[in-house]
DNA sequence: TTTTTCTGTTCGGGCATTACGAATTTCCGT
DNA sequence: ACGGAAATTCGTAATGCCCGAACAGAAAAA
């Protein structure tokens, strides 16, 4: 089952360079001495990487500061459009935009990772500072704990293991076995709330996507706790929700 | 005015990485040995890149064949959303999938290049090939023709000369002169048309979205021949594009 | 202006690391 | 169980990175 096994001979220049990306990413941008200061390598050396990556189209420079660039959603969006839920979920996520007004979301799962496969945006709905594409952990959104209360606990524990349970604010689960509690109630439950325990002020609801037994993702519905009541969740959004769930499941099988 | 030259000692390692991972795009996929006869590079030279790839999450691999990775998605993602552009023209988008049932395009151009930075598809759309992210060709869209069109010549020239004017069709302006003209004409018209030159079967009708005299985008609609005929583009399409324009033009300087 | 102090860029030598071919193992299908 | 092809490991050779230092160029201070 692919074991992710560490390289014997990694290629330590492509690591390093994946990690000059990500610097740039995680700090909006840098100078030349600025990343070298980062990292921790020569000027001369930051300055090389840079101006290859520059050449080859990944990163952007403009007056002295480095940004990624724009090239790398050609990669991005390449791999988002193999994945066939892509295709299938687009159009009902719009549907729920729409239907709700609030942000409708789906996540899916990759090398025990969350990633936001697409998202559309309600007409009331407040602007959120994620973006489609980011990656999160798993166990920090209702979106995320949903794919693993569904995935085997085998599976689970790997990527606990590999991971982490950092905390991303004051509510988030940080230990094992008040994790797989609450995974065994979203299983119960069939669907995950989270209640501000990701962004202060939003909350969240999302159910499952699978196929057959097996999880393919999860879809989600998030809005300001204000319009987010219990009443509202349990009348409205739900509802919405398995049913834009179901026609997806469908149409993922179906050819 | 950011010359791009060339990396006096650049880092082939991190070409090739990327190299790798370009054709594992272009070939949807391959295994370790395909790749290694593609880039005619050792097995074990192909391995250990696309080992170490995996394990930094960039490629997925599943029984044998490696594949670009949703990890792209993050970093694209987050690329595009520190475009002002972007968050300004996604409304306007929606609305214009939803006022045409056709899908509705926004092109920028970076490093030469154009890339497809949102879209929105509306319910009439038939489905398309192309992606959210991918990066064409200017001279060979709608968009691109018109991007170019408000581009200083001088710059057209340098774009010219780094990617040349490849057919992508046999309707593709490959010829420089004539590229010049048709880039005046659109100038004058203040809007492009894309006669299935792209793509066989589809129209397409660009306008440009400027700030002040620069242009920092395109926007489009495109659909299929038989519902894009002359008249329902003069009459309901360009309206449409021309307001839509205005109003992002109005929100990105804006505040 | 001159001086100072940054940052970006170039250069060259030492050595870590990638490239490479062959050996080995694993995984198929037969 | 066997044969073939693919993946993986191993060891060696030399390429290509690392890194400090020197240089240039621009902005800030004097």
């Amino acid at each position: 089952m692919s074991n992710q096994t560490e390289p014997k001979t990694p290629v330590k220049t492509a690591q390093t360079t994946f990690r000059i990306v990500e610097t740039l990413k995680s700090h909006d941008g840098a100078t030349v001495t600025e990343l070298a200061d980062l990292l921790d390598i020569p000027k001369s050396s930051a300055h090389n990487y840079l101006r290859t990556l520059e050449h080859e189209g990944y990163v952007v420079e403009t007056d002295g500061e480095y940004e990624v660039g724009l090239r790398f959603l050609d990669l991005g969006g390449y791999a988002r459009s193999r994945e066939r839920l892509f295709s299938v979920a687009t159009p009902e996520l719009k549907r729920l935009a729409d239907a709700t007004g609030e942000y409708a979301n789906l996540l899916v799962e990759e090398h025990g990772l969350g990633v936001f496969l697409a998202r559309d945006r309600g007409d009331q709905a407040v602007s959120l500072d994620s973006y489609t594409g980011q990656s999160v952990r798993l166990h920090t959104t209702a979106l995320g704990k949903t794919i693993l209360a569904y995935l085997p606990r085998e599976r689970v524990e790997e990527i606990i293991d590999r991971h982490g349970l950092p905390a991303k604010t004051e509510r988030t689960i940080t230990e094992r076995e008040e994790l797989f509690e609450a995974l065994a109630e979203i299983r119960q439950r069939e669907c995950a709330y989270d209640r501000e325990e990701r962004i202060k002020g939003l909350n969240c609801v999302a159910v499952p996507v699978l196929s057959g037994d097996t999880i393919t993702g999860a879809l989600s519905v998030s809005g300001p706790v204000s319009r987010m009541d219990q009443d509202r969740i349990d009348s409205e959004i739900l509802p919405e929700l398995r049913r834009a769930a179901n026609i997806i499941e469908l149409n993922q099988t179906h050819s």
